[in-house]
DNA sequence: GATGAATGAGGCTTCATTCAT
DNA sequence: TATGAATGAAGCCTCATTCAT
């Protein structure tokens, strides 16, 4: 039956997130993989082809999964037009929204950033294209709400990419390699919004 | 004699460097480490205990010396009585400087950031360490300007975090990743120092 | 249903021949031969037990059918009182009936020779049992004929294991490693008849 | 030292070339392999890149071998101007030493005929190349001797295989399956070597 | 100190066979 | 009878480490 055929699948797929995120690529084990899972050895092979195929189809379908939650949620949130308190309160829940995303996506996110997940070919891109894909949304709301006009083409990704970082680091630090609190992430997205905005519309000119 | 003995020791340590940062920890084999070294498999062993311990001692060392580089680039650089076209150039020479010690040890950074070196007990605190660092400087200089008056501790930590990620992310994008000229680095440093301003001296009460 | 059942045995016996003679036996899985069978895997040991025993069975089963052949081809096809052209005419057709054999079961040949089907026990049986059986009928005519009569038993052997590697190395060449067309097998009859003729009847005294 | 080196390799090749004799390639595992040449798992891939290699590595040298061994016995035997005595004296001689290669590399012939050594590429090519010289030779001396002259190219290849499987088959069961002595192989060249002759110039006619 | 051959534990993967449905 | 998911033993190979020279 298909329904079982897909239960195995799971519980594979579930044991390897776990302890990819715990210990990495290289010192995951398939027979941990399948201990874990509650599987024979053999059984892992009718599911995945080889260890690597197993990582990268979990970081695949994460990643595709993230970069649509994103874009969503940085559609048509906020518009030039906005006076400014409207705009912070879109700003923040943006921000919220955005970090509660790496928060569901937890594990993912650790393998990819703390174990390099960038080491094998297919992985590879899909770290480059959650990188991208941050950085052509903030990149498109620049473009919206015509922040730094006086910046050339290079000066803007520069600028796009430290929001980028600022927001990452964040990520990383309160959401994925510590447990924060509803309240916490809204503090943190609140710290966050605000520089933002400082170094955007804000800007003293 | 120990000029050869240090000679040879060196040969590793560069080898070793270079490979690990080409193939991280795992892809690396020992055997490759002394082939481009130029020395026998058993002569590893003299010098280094295991292929961890090479590592180790790499990331390690090089670490002392980027956290004592960049620990002098922050000292007395600025002071809150500047005016703010002294400070920003102090700004922007604080952040250059600390953009050029990544440059000088990218294949680290690479290695640390790119494969997740963060992996044994000890290469990990290596990784911890540099983090922190930063952060510690960064805290305090806020506090030196008597930044963020209305911030509490953990407000401040999540600023002194994102202004963090902001460094890392343009460095590793623009250094690592890629190689910058000095002119580009120049920009670079000019648009995080707007940026850093902007978020703090600069902001919009 | 009985006749449901033989139809299933017959389908893997078909794709167990074609792939056992594609790719040897070591090379083929069952899991190829259920595939072509269009069964489902468990079904393979409804009907055999193991493996090796389809192996076993098929080619068993088929020599038993060619030893029948071949025998009754030699049987009563020439007689010492002959006239030489008459003889010529008998051995000739029954060359060439003995490589229609080989021809018919081309794929099981095939099997023994090239991949070397004497690998367990009963399988080397079954390749000793059909040169035995050739070398017999060979043997058998030589008394009938009374060739040979300065020879003793060993030589008697000797050059009826000869006429036999004739037999077979011609057959195997454009029989089983090659197809060869009706005229072509008549040509190649026809040139082993006259060198078997040569060595036995039409020896230079 | 080299020395060293050589003889662990060629433990490991007289090993093989015991086992697989006995086994055959696929029954053959590199733990047989190692454990009776006495050294640990490893050491086999310091000197061979895969089972496989090690396989083809000693069919192929011994292939080398044998055909420049039956080229040179081949060689400036015979000629057509000679006696019939001498003849058959030379061609005696010839097959003698044809069979004394057989029997100085038996377990290579065992190993590509009784278990079919022709399933990798490599092997594959040997075997055919084995073949192919043999026939080569044969039709070299027909031509030489002038022999079938009413024969045409096709006909002419077919008997020179008949004569290939003569001797093929002979040496496989008197030198290969079974040990001679010097006075039975003598026997046996001596009974070939008529029917080669009958065949050949004794041809009635 | 330097060498490099030797070691052997342990990982990944295959595939014949079983078994619950 | 038929299915096909599950099993697990076993093989090939890698590579960090050791050791005799």
């Amino acid at each position: 039956m298909v329904k079982d055929n897909e239960q195995t699948k799971q519980k594979l797929l579930n044991a390897a997130l776990e302890i990819f995120t715990e210990k990495g690529y290289y010192e995951t084990k398939v027979s941990d993989i399948v201990k874990k899972a509650g599987v024979a050895q053999g059984t892992f092979y009718l599911y995945f082809q080889t260890k690597e195929s197993i990582f990268t189809s979990i970081i695949k379908s994460t990643n595709e999964v993230m970069i649509d939650q994103v874009e969503r949620i940085f559609t048509e949130k906020a518009s030039p037009l906005m006076s400014k308190e409207e705009f912070m309160q879109r700003l923040h829940e943006t921000v919220y929204s955005c970090m509660s995303v790496y928060r569901d996506h937890k594990a993912i996110m650790y393998m990819m950033r703390v174990h390099g997940a960038s080491q094998f070919g297919e992985a590879e891109q899909v770290v480059e294209a959650w990188n991208e894909c941050l950085l052509g949304i903030i990149i498109k709301l620049f473009h919206k709400f015509q922040l730094f006009p006086s910046y050339n083409e290079f000066q803007f990704e520069i600028a796009a990419r430290a929001i980028d970082g600022m927001l990452n680091e964040t990520c990383m630090q309160y959401l994925i390699l510590r447990d924060s609190t509803d309240e916490q992430i809204s503090q943190i997205s609140g710290v966050v919004t605000e520089m933002i905005y400082d170094m955007t519309l804000g800007r003293t000119q």
